[in-house]
DNA sequence: TATTGATAGTCAAGAGTTTGATTATATTTG
DNA sequence: CAAATATAATCAAACTCTTGACTATCAATA
């Protein structure tokens, strides 16, 4: 056996964080740690998660975590225009319009213009479409229990209230969101 | 004025997380709602303050999220080869050394041999790189400050100890890591 | 000592993203 | 009604990231 160093890893990427903050104190008296300590915790965190995702179902099942998002917005929402698909899933109407190639390559989504105003396309999911999301939401639904098992379930709805108010936040500032 | 749509722009994005639960719920009456609400809301939440400190502070500068965080590894920690790099900051090994041809070329960061082990290279700030990072550690730290700034200290403190506290439950369960 | 195996860094190909420009179509307004 | 303005989607170029392969070097061992 060759590839058990997970065990290893995880923790001096964390420990990072913490040097980090030493580092900060000791030269930068007045930053805000905690904003800091918080951020890095975020990021890291929805990387690992993400990373973990794309890595255990997403690419096994040669797909990849972009596709998996555009898909769900069409899943939940039903046929969409590529503005509404970058609103709900906060990418670029850029990066929409280049994934929404390859994923009508693949065969999963179906791109209809529309009657009314002709600058309109509409994206809708296709039979292998609707098939393959089904398929990869639940595995990774599964996925995200185990992720969450590690939480009492009380923790598990604070978490998830503490960042919809960190987000609720943003406006009050003027944090910049995508175009 | 014509720019002012980001208010309209973020609760579509959040109010997405809301028809998403909706849905699950009709469709696969056992799946874990909880996790994927938390999760949905952990990758957002990351993507929106990353595109934000990106957006107002390190493509303006010049630079780039990735090139600060490899910048902040070495000032946190000294000179360091790639691969600490890597597991200090998550990113892929390759990653790293693509990354530093950049910051090289920008004269950020500077390459030297190792002599005891010839498959070995340090990397370590120069001094524009050592002016660079304190300079965009310090717009950044001020941002995460009004980020951080939408919750109550304490919770903060809730809040990134939850989310150590999910990532600890990692190897418990197999999650895939970087290599 | 010679081979075998592990490790460090890089390269190559492909996917996704960003910003800024471009094209086509609608809407507003002088 | 015509010209200016706004909107929708796409394109183009540059970056970052990933996986998998490759080269060089060091360590272990037969």
């Amino acid at each position: 056996m060759s590839a058990e160093k997970p065990a290893t890893q995880l923790p001096e990427y964390w420990e990072f964080v913490e040097s980090t903050q030493e580092r900060i104190r000791a030269e930068f008296p007045d930053a805000d740690l905690a904003a800091n300590r918080l951020m890095m915790s975020l990021n890291r965190a929805s990387s690992t998660v993400t990373y973990d995702f794309e890595a255990s179902i997403h690419r096994p099942g040669g797909s990849t975590w972009a596709g998996f998002r555009l898909l769900l917005a069409l899943w939940v929402s039903g046929p969409l225009g590529p503005h509404q698909i970058a609103t709900a899933t906060g990418m670029s109407r850029a990066a929409v319009s280049s994934l929404s190639n390859t994923l009508e390559g693949r065969g999963l989504i179906r791109r209809t213009p529309s009657s009314e105003d002709r600058r309109h396309i509409t994206l809708a999911l296709t039979e292998d479409g609707e098939a393959a999301i089904r398929r990869d939401f639940q595995a990774q639904n599964s996925r995200e229990s185990e992720w969450a098992a590690g939480l009492a379930p009380a923790e598990v709805e604070t978490l998830a209230r503490l960042l919809e108010k960190l987000m609720q936040h943003r406006s009050s500032f003027g944090g910049l969101a995508r175009r």
